[in-house]
DNA sequence: CCTCAATGCTGCATCGATTGTGCAATCTGT
DNA sequence: ACAGATTGCACAATCGATGCAGCATTGAGG
């Protein structure tokens, strides 16, 4: 820098260079070429603009060319292993493309979600992935009011194209192999499989219920009223339902499948202050996966969603600049327990 | 939009209602009662602006005020119960300030934490957290350059202010509990503890390993060569090593301190494969508490740092506009084996 | 009636980069 | 040697918001 006090600009590569600021711009750009500068004059702008420790003002070029480089995504929350899994390939594919991601968590809140949306495109983000959205509808229309391109993620919209894991095939495998397990042997509340945790107005929720009802309906014992417990996500929540049903049923179920990473913690709490047998004579499911839940001291039936392979079907939409509403499906795993997933993507901690 | 091709400006807003941008732009800012736009003008101006769904655009505002409303910060990555703590934390106090947070990935990779400073530099980040830098006087002299205040999370830095976690604390406390729990009885290899993960040129598990060391020696028996392998944080590598280790020892040793969640993940990879018997028989402990883990099939001790605290400690740092390289230390929290850990902050999933 | 101050607003330059247009200078072909 | 093409670059407008300086208008005081 010329003068300490600021940063360089085209302006000071131009005087210190003896070219034009629209020379120091091409030249620093791709469009040198085209502008048929020369490649001496390229040279030299380029060196000198180096020295000068010179990087381009993002503002002004986003201004200029109403674009700016950014990507966002709204996720639920950040400290959730799938959701962070989404992030880490997000991020990835993103700087892949030149492109600076920015994530924001709405904690499942309809306001949160919009005011991100409203923030996000104040900031003429170039493209937004929802993952996890109360109102998927509302948000489209945000968007477009906003002529800002957008992809679903996790849950399907009508207004852009989604790629969500199948959950009912998740939900119906799992369901299965927990029946097969543990085959139902009679017709007492005991003897039944319970589901427990998410909001049934969540998308994911709901496909993998119509799942778990339709599994046990086919396997000749379609679900009673309480045998669905969708309790929300928290492991508060999800602790204080499951020692109720133990409490009703004068012991654990047969089986449960729990709905996601964080009720299980609920439910775990609950669970480890039973006695290991009364465990053992039951069978546990969990939708969605963690290593260290694989290696309880009962067996734990789960399923690994694909969250790498979910961003990468999204961005490979938007690479074909598609905006159809069209729904791609991507399957998630079944990890049997004690297995040890070794993470391929990312691999430090 | 009286266009429906382009978002509104207070142009549009200005034609409108017959008064001039930079009453348009008053009004719609907090700068109107000391420019001496009337109330009623005000009023006027905002409920068109309302009507034409007018949003600012921040790439003009930032370059003008030469301010982006953004904050950034730098973990090493995101799919790590750790970080993802911090973040949800970073994000909550930048909403309640009315800014936008930007979190980056470094991988641990020299090179991606320069190109994510550069980059954010560029986007005219108000404000740089740095999480986890394996080179922070490098990263400082970037920060400096680029004229952006910064400070260090997790690790000190010498050109910021710095709030770290008490690791040598934290870590002479589980040695401790773990030495407490079974006692070193011989001097036979087996009958020692041995740490496990992490890179000793990483600071939190330098302190860690310091701390390990002193009490061990403390405690008579100074660790040997070999009794430390920080092999890194991949679960694959860690998984590797402490076989290694058993079959070099001719089973497990007396206990097991491991430095890492994912470095468990492989640790655990390897016990699970264990008779219970020989497990019962060893010590466990880790540095990181994840909440499955806590309840695995043998006993673990866990060190639960304080994320939210850590946050809201740089955030008070930066409130108070203070850029000394102060170092502000934040406790972690020991948590005994088989604990329920009900997470206050962030308790969705 | 005139001065001075307060009120309410407008004009214009500015932030830094991009891009369409224009204009010398050099080169090519005849 | 001269029209026409090509090369290499400069000028100026532009993106949207901000804020300084200034200009009418109204009211108060002498």
């Amino acid at each position: 820098m010329t003068r300490a006090s600021r940063k360089a600009t085209i302006y000071d590569i131009a005087r210190l260079s003896g070219a034009s600021a629209s020379t120091v711009s091409a030249a620093l750009g791709e469009s040198w070429r085209e502008r048929r500068i020369s490649e001496a004059t390229v040279e030299t702008i380029r060196s000198i603009a180096a020295a000068q420790g010179y990087s381009a003002n993002m503002q002004a070029r986003g201004l200029r060319k109403a674009r700016s480089g950014l990507v966002g995504m709204v996720i639920p929350l950040h400290d959730n292993r799938f959701f962070a899994s989404m992030s880490q390939s997000f991020e990835a594919f993103a700087r892949e493309r030149g492109l600076v991601p920015v994530i924001a968590s709405s904690m499942r809140e309809p306001q949160e979600e919009r005011r991100i949306v409203e923030t996000l495109i104040t900031y003429a983000v170039d493209y937004m992935f929802i993952a996890g959205a109360t109102d998927p509808d509302a948000v489209s229309a945000m968007c477009n009011a906003g002529k800002l391109r957008h992809i679903f993620v996790d849950l399907p919209g009508r207004g852009a194209p989604s790629v969500v894991s199948d959950n009912y095939k998740g939900a119906d495998d799992l369901t299965r192999r927990l029946l097969t397990d543990r085959p139902i042997t009679g017709a007492a509340c005991r003897d039944r499989i319970y589901f427990i945790g998410g909001d049934p107005a969540d998308y994911a929720s709901a496909r993998r219920i119509e799942a778990f009802r339709d599994a046990l309906t086919e396997a000749g014992s379609p679900p009673g009223p309480g045998q669905v417990i969708a309790c929300g996500y928290a492991p508060r929540s999800a602790m204080r339902e499951i020692a109720a049903l133990c409490n009703r049923l004068g012991g654990l179920p047969a089986g449960v499948l729990v709905n996601s990473l964080t009720a299980f913690e609920g439910v775990l709490g609950h669970l480890s202050s039973l006695p290991l047998d009364d465990l053992r004579s039951s069978v546990i499911g969990c939708y969605d996966y963690d290593p260290f839940a694989a290696y309880l001291q009962f067996p734990v039936h789960m399923v690994r969603q694909d969250a790498h392979g979910l961003i990468r079907e999204a961005y490979r939409i938007i690479d074909q600049n598609a905006t159809d509403p069209v729904l791609r499906m991507v399957e998630p795993e079944q990890i049997a327990p004690r297995t040890f997933y070794d993470r391929a993507f990312s691999d430090q901690g």
